[in-house]
Parts: structure tokens; sequence; C-alpha cells
DNA sequence: ATTACTGTAATAAAATATATTACAAACTTA
DNA sequence: TAAGTTTGTAATATATTTTATTACAGTAAT
């Protein structure tokens, strides 16, 4: 299973780009999802950490983006939210007395990084003003 | 949780392409992965489907490559094994009444299908032999 | 016949993701 | 200041997915 962290957390910052000045509460941010408020308000705090987003406790509080939508890439939503893409390691340890049980991992290491970088080169491309351009 | 399913092939045929001539077991190959053996022969009937393995049955049975190590390319396992890469989505169906909730799932898909894309074509130039070689 | 495999189904266990509940703390406005 | 609304966060429960295990019929070598 992937988690959607990736999703949700861009889902919330189109959202807070369509309305810059508001402060958007979490229950109206998960209806548009239709998930819990309680996930939206843990992939903000998480957006807060990073400085991409400001919070507003209490009444009429919420939260809206803390720089502009044209600052934002998605590449920095994917460092937040992602560890790093991979295509999955055999969960258990493999056999020391094997060599290639005994190196493989380092070869899929080897093959994933290449992947990270070649997905966040083309992240890095896309502002979060640009994805959200098409809503 | 991503699955293992790729990594686990990758390391059938890497044992396979190091002993071409032999027909390996489940249970031999499970060993060098610390599974369980019927995880492998899953994996073989997928490869076998493939026509990438052959197989022979009872005593003294097993598996071996049905081409060379140099004909297979990481891609075709990828291809085998894993359905797309994806950041992820939100697994719930999206307001439908709200613009982004009714369109991101569309950007959202055309972005993962670049970066399959992307993925393919660095898997496409690695060959089982040249990935195996390092062993 | 006996032994050692494959092939496959059915079930159980473990891991992870998501949902829900609960409530203190913060803040607004009347 | 009291009432109402929202964040922040922890704790727990449910759902989903992955992996492991058990079981056994079928196949082939000796």
């Amino acid at each position: 299973m992937i988690s959607g962290k990736f999703a949700i957390t861009l889902h919330i910052l189109t959202l807070l780009s369509k309305s810059p000045d508001d402060f958007l509460s979490s229950e109206y941010i998960a209806g548009s999802m239709n998930i819990n408020p309680v996930l939206v308000r843990k992939e903000i705090a998480n957006l807060k950490k990073h400085n991409i987003v400001e919070s507003r406790e209490g009444k009429f509080g919420g939260t809206r983006l803390a720089k502009p939508a044209v600052e934002i890439t998605l590449e920095d939503i994917f460092k937040m939210t992602f560890e790093t893409v991979t295509l999955g390691y055999c969960k258990n340890d493999p056999n020391p007395n094997c060599p290639v049980g005994k190196n493989i991992n380092e070869s899929l290491n080897a093959l994933y990084t290449d992947i990270n970088s070649q997905i966040s080169d083309k992240l890095k491309g896309i502002s979060l003003l640009s994805f959200s351009s098409g809503f």
C-alpha cells in the first residue's frame, strides 16, 4: 500500500493556492477530498514544519500559504512527504553467505537513487502555481 | 507498504543468471532471500507466464532462464511486477462539486505517467546480465 | 515405491494506512 | 467574560495490503 501523503498534501496546497488570502479550515479541506479532517491537520503540521503554510488557531482559524505558489515546487512537496520512491525490497535480511543475497540491496539502492534523481528533476520543474493552474 | 515483487523477481533472475545451466529449486532460491518458498514459486509462475524462465517438475526439478540474461531487461521485470509507480492517490473519491477535487486525479495521472516513462527508459537500458555482473 | 520437487489454494499473521474519538488549548466575537 | 469554533495531538480502532504458513495433489527421477 502506498500512502496518500503526497497526493493529500498536494491537494491541500492546491486548494490553498486558489484562495491565497483566506484561512481554510481542515474540515473544509477534508470535504474536498472526502477524508478525515485529522489527516488534513497532520499533513498541515508537516507543511508548517517546512514553512510552506501558516495556521491560525481559534474561531475562524485555518491555514494559508506562507509563500507564493510560484515559489513552491512539486519537488518540495515530494521531499516532504516521501522518503524515496522504490520498486520495493525483499523485506527480510538476505542470506549473507550468498554472494547475490549479500550485495543485491546495494545494487537496488543505487538503482533507486537514480530513479529518485530523475523524479526530483522532473518535479523541480513544476511549481504549485502551474500545477494548480488547470483547475 | 510497497510489495517486494520486483525485488524478489530480480533476485530470482539474478540467481538463475549465475547458473544458467542448472534448475534451481524454489527452496534454494528462497534461502538466499530468507523468504518463504511459496512466494518464490508465485513469482516464478509469473515469470513463466512471460516466457522468461522454464521449470521442470518432479525430483531434481526447478527453474532456469528460458533466454540469455543479456536479452532480459529490468524494464521487462518492471512491467511484469509493477502496475505503475505512483506517488499515491487520496484513496477516497474526491468531492465532485469541488473543481480541485473533481480534476486532481487526472493531473496526478498525467504526472505519474510521465514518471513511469522516465523509469521505463532508464530500466530499458539495463540488462539482467549487466545488473548481475556485479555479483 | 520412495523421494523431492512444482503448482496452487486456502488461511493466518504481520505490517501499514486510514478513520475515528476525544479533548485541551487558542482565538474571535458578542 | 462567556460561548462558539478551530487547531493540535494523542490514543485507539478499522481496513487494507503484504507476507508467511499449511496443506496437498501432481510430476518425475531413482
